[in-house]
Parts: C-alpha cells; sequence; structure tokens
DNA sequence: GACCGGGATGTTAGCGCTAACAATCGTCCC
DNA sequence: GGGACGATTGTTAGCGCTAACATCCCGGTC
C-alpha cells in the first residue's frame, strides 16, 4: 500500500525476507505470524504485521505449495456450464469451496465422452488439485469416472450411480413419480410423458420414475415422446401430443420442454389446464411466469453443490472410507395452476 | 501407467530426479525433454519419454512456477453465474483460455458491491493468477475496477465504460435503439419501455438506448417501468401496461420480463401481437418458444468472452497499452412474431 | 596433428517457503 | 542460588524445478 522503501528494489516483489528484515527478526518468525502459530509475542506480531503492510507483501503460493504439498485448489469438471442445472451446482459447489478456504479451477467439457472426461481431469491434475467434483450428467460419464477417480478424490455431483465413485445426486424417480401421483390424484386416467434425450441420466431416471409410478397405480403406460431438453423440442411434442383427443395429462422431463409444449397447445387450441394438464421438472426461475403457471418439480441445486463438496471434503480428509458413499436428494413439487383434475 | 518399480518409493510421487535416474540422464535434460527444448538426441527423449510413462511421471506444478514465476492461471470474477448472461460469458473465457494453455479459477460475488470485488480480486492475487477478468454488469463494479486493477492486468467483461480499465462490452444502447426504432418503423407512435433495475449497466444502456431513439424520432417519451429483470416483475409492469390502452408498442430489457409481461397481457385479454407489439433483449434459448415467439436482440456472449481473454492475453504480453482499449460489439436484432404493424 | 565450433549433456545455484531442530532468555521451584 | 522448563526466536536443510554456466565429444580446418 505504501510506496516500496529502498531497501527493496521496486522491480521486484517483496519476500518473506524483506519483511524480516524491515520487522527486524528472522524469516521464520515471520512465517509463524503469518501461519497463526502460537509462540509469538503479540509485540513482535504486530511489527511483523506492519512490516506486510508497509512493503504490500503478499506470501507466494507456489512456495507454499511446493513445501506444504498442499495447493488449496479444487477442481471441477463440467459439461456446459451454460445450462441451468450445472451452472447452479457449480454456483454451490464454488460457494462452499470458498467456504472452506479453497479455490476452484475449472474445466467446462465441449464433448461428452469418455475422452474428453479423463484429459479434464488429467489437466486438472497436472495443476495439482487436491480433489474433483465432475458435473456431468450423463450416463456416458457414470463408466468413466471409477477410471478418472484413480490417483485423484473426486466426487460426482448431479451425476448416475457408480459404484466405485462418491456422489451426491437429486433423487430423479421419485422427482418423476411425485409429478406423476400429483397427476394421477387429480383423477387423470394416465400420464403421457416427454422424456429427456438418451444418454442423459436425468432422462432415464425421470422416465423411470414415471414408468414406475404408473405400473404401480395399473395405469396404462402409453409410448413416452423423446426431446432433447430444449423448448424447440417440447414444442414438437406438443404438437404430437395436441392431435390426440384422449390426452389429459402430461409430464415434461424438464421446464423448457413443457414451455414449448405449452406453446404448442396453446397453437391448437387445446385449453390449459382447462383440458389438458401438464407438470415439468426443475423449477426454472420462469417456470411461475409461463402461461399458465407450471406446476413442477423443484431440484436445490445449491444444496447438491454444498453436499458434494462437503463429500469431497471429507474424502481428502480420510482418502478412502469403506464404501463409495452415494447422498440422494429428495426434489419437492411444486403445485402451481398447470394442473388440474380433468374435465 | 505401469507399477511404480522398485526403485521409487510407492508412497511418493516421482520427481524429475526418478525419472531422469531411470532413463540414465541428468535431470536437466529431462526438464529439456519437458519444455521441448532442442538440442537432445532423438534416442535420448524417446528413452526419457519411457520412463516418464513408466512412473507416470506428473512435473510439479509449484516447483515450476517457484522458478518460472508463472502460474498458468488466469482468473474470473462474476456476479451470479446462475444468470444466463454471466454463465455464457464465463463459458466463452473458459473455451479461449484453454485454446491458450491457462487455467481459469473463478470466484463469484456474493454481493456487488466495491468491497466484495476487491476482496475477490485480492483472492486470486494470493493465488498468483497472472491476469483477472471481471464480469460484472452493474454500475457500481465500473468505478472499483480501475482500483482492483492496480497490481495485476485486469479486463472487464461486459462491464460498464471505466476509462483506465480494458473492455469488452455488447453496445446495450445500439441494441435498444434498433428494438425501438423497428417498432417505430412497424408504425407505432411510441415506444413504451420497462426497465431493469436501477444499478445495472445494461439496464441503463438499453433506456438510454430506447430514450435517444424515441428522441431522434421525435416521438413522446413515455415514463418507463421499472423491473428487476424477473419474470415476476415483468408480470408486474405489465398488469400496469395493460390496463392504459393507448399502449400499442413496448421494449422490455430482457426477456424474462418479456415472458412475464406477456403473460399480464394474455390474462387481460390482451391480444400479442395483434393489439400490442413486444420487443424483449437478450435473446435466451426459450424466447422463440414463448407465446407468441418474442422478436428480441440478440447478444453474442461466447464472442465477448473470447474477445475479452484476447484483450487481457494482449495485456499480459505487453503491460501497458498507451490507452486502455474498448471493445463494443453490436448485437442483432431478431424478429419473430411478437410485434407488428398497430391495428 | 593441434585447433575450433557447436551439439549434447552435466553441474551448480537458487526460486520463497516451511519443518525440524537449536539457541536464548526469563521464571519458577526446592 | 542452581538447574529445569517453557516461551520465544533463530538456523539449517530441503521441497522440485529451471537458468546459467561448465563440460565433453565429435567432425571439420588449416
Amino acid at each position: 500500500m505504501a510506496a516500496r522503501p529502498a531497501h527493496t528494489p521496486a522491480s521486484q516483489t517483496p519476500t518473506m525476507a524483506d519483511v524480516a528484515q524491515l520487522a527486524g527478526v528472522s524469516h521464520q518468525t515471520v512465517s509463524r505470524v503469518l501461519n497463526d502459530q502460537p509462540n509469538v509475542r503479540a509485540e513482535t506480531r504486530a511489527r511483523i504485521l506492519d512490516a506486510i503492510r508497509e512493503l504490500g507483501y503478499r506470501p507466494n503460493s507456489a512456495a507454499r505449495q511446493l513445501v506444504t504439498r498442499r495447493s488449496q485448489t479444487l477442481g471441477v469438471v463440467s459439461f456446459d456450464t451454460t445450462l441451468y442445472g450445472p451452472a447452479s451446482m457449480l454456483y454451490g459447489i464454488e460457494q462452499a469451496a470458498r467456504d472452506a478456504d479453497y479455490f476452484i479451477s475449472i474445466v467446462s467439457l465441449r464433448a461428452m465422452n469418455r475422452g474428453s472426461v479423463l484429459e479434464a481431469v488429467d489437466r486438472l491434475r497436472d495443476q495439482a488439485v487436491e480433489g474433483v467434483a465432475v458435473i456431468a450428467p450423463q450416463t456416458s460419464a457414470a463408466g468413466v469416472l471409477a477410471q478418472a477417480a484413480a490417483g485423484v478424490p473426486l466426487v460426482g455431483a448431479g451425476c448416475g450411480p457408480a459404484e466405485q465413485v462418491p456422489m451426491v445426486a437429486i433423487d430423479q424417480r421419485e422427482g418423476a413419480a411425485m409429478a406423476t401421483r400429483h397427476l394421477l390424484d387429480l383423477g387423470h386416467r394416465t400420464v403421457h410423458h416427454v422424456a429427456g434425450p438418451v444418454g442423459w441420466l436425468d432422462a432415464s431416471g425421470r422416465a423411470e420414475g414415471w414408468r414406475a409410478e404408473l405400473e404401480r397405480a395399473g395405469r396404462p403406460v402409453p409410448p413416452p415422446l423423446r426431446g432433447d431438453w430444449s423448448a424447440r423440442s417440447g414444442y414438437a411434442a406438443g404438437r404430437a401430443l395436441a392431435a390426440d383427443p384422449d390426452v389429459t395429462a402430461i409430464f415434461c422431463a424438464n421446464d423448457h420442454m413443457a414451455l414449448g409444449l405449452l406453446r404448442a397447445f396453446h397453437e391448437a387450441g387445446r385449453q390449459v389446464p382447462a383440458e389438458v394438464s401438464v407438470v415439468g421438472f426443475d423449477d426454472i426461475p420462469e417456470s411461475s411466469y409461463f402461461t399458465p403457471p407450471l406446476s413442477t418439480v423443484r431440484q436445490d441445486f445449491s444444496e447438491l453443490g454444498r453436499r458434494s463438496l462437503e463429500l469431497l471434503l471429507g474424502r481428502l480428509e480420510n482418502p478412502a472410507p469403506p464404501p463409495a458413499e452415494h447422498v440422494l436428494i429428495t426434489p419437492d413439487l411444486i403445485v402451481r395452476a398447470s394442473a388440474r383434475p380433468p374435465a
């Protein structure tokens, strides 16, 4: 903050030795103050702190890292952080990491395949991260995680079940079952489903939950339509569904597709919720302003991020607890206006 | 990859010296191979590469960083990466950084104020980042950037004008003017505006562009309504506007507010676009599936991220080019169905 | 045949920090 | 009053790497 005094070359950032010299102590005492070690006289500590401030000294993290062998950095590998889910998880992880005094280094996946996950983890390891969290909600990721986990503590966030790897996920099956049950309870004979794309764990989990709930209730299981998460694909599914007069209830695998579907029904002149009920999944911030406001299933991504990080930090302290822990978070059904009893 | 041979203690990761010993050369030659230096015999190089593979050797980044004084890491400070804009910019920056062989370390801002930006940059500097990109689209950020830039190369991404700091931004005024002009060209007498929250650069830039365009055309400037970017606030503004029969054209400062507004008009029984035209801003992926599909202004966030990083890398090579460069990216008007000539 | 030049490799000296141990000083106890 | 003890501070030795310089060996030169 203050101007650099003459005894330190201006061209060069001050080192611990400079601080020590200015404070009239040895560099080790400076180190002790910096690391909050006991047995430093209060007055000495104050003098050192003054010297640090005067020189604008910053500890050299590389030097510390070299000797302590700790980088204070965690890596996050994520698929498309532009998506609502991954972005939210990343945010939750970052917040939790900061509270635990860790830095976060990110690598986004450009494509989803074994190689790119491995490469991303490798890149992070080159940077000496102490642990890695992977946000990769695709089926193909599940298999590769165990392999990636060799050599570095790793957890999955919102990933599917991989036996060897600890992970935190939202219970997609249960969430889908809740949505389906809600529609059934309203009095609908059965529920149609607009599913997410093949290869996504969330998509298959939701489809399974939907199917299981229909079967449990002994209802017919109509063939699901397949979307790709986008509103566009929901619109296409909606056009198909709107043409079928028997359809009275639809569970969409996410809110964006529900938006497109809503639009298709509107265009087709089929009223939601008067004629047809719709439930989504995600509870994106906009969904309460759809026409009509969308009933949906809320996932608490920030809790997911937080819990993943807790799990990872636990692993860091205790590298190999017996079995890989799997934490499942139950989502919440949010009831709005898009679903009601059949006419 | 192979099992660790006996001559290296299993408990300890191999060092360059281990590789050197196995290959029968000095550690310096190993270093030369790792750094792609010339003057190493092809055969020697191959032998060393084999040894590296056999031991599963990874260079110690801290040691390298200590001596080269380069961390190969760039920091990104961002406000709420859950939002569409910041998330997209972050993604663009990360991709560009990876191509340039840099790591990205992120710090999210919990609150938007001077202190938190400074603290975030400070945290990043403690980690020895070589440069910082700040994504903070608030007015309050503009002032603090110059201060934060002291001591570390820094660029703003999507931030407002700060004289001292180089930055890349999207031309909000021009985008808003395009939207307004589009509605005027359609034949509307004037255009109402639902603005973003006070304190946001994008909000004030868009309001200015809207106002300037109306004035240029000699049209009356109705008092703008104030929202907070959320669909909820757009809905509230929509209720107010729907009650006024004179309103025929509305420019919303973002697509989410336009969504809420669309819903309010629908509820009020006022047809869009038959009775009232609406244009948004952002072109979020969903906006083409609104009811009706939304005409809007598209911002290329990934280009913004890329350009910001280019600017930052430029600064790293040449610490202080004369004036701080400011790059403005012009957005595009996307015409869909939500605006048409007045009845 | 001694000399020179340059490619290939080895040796040495830190980078800035922490851990381990050594030294010093006062105080307390019998 | 002497020695033990604990609080405080200093000294030394690396952590694993790169930069700078030293060394070696070879073919080509005159």
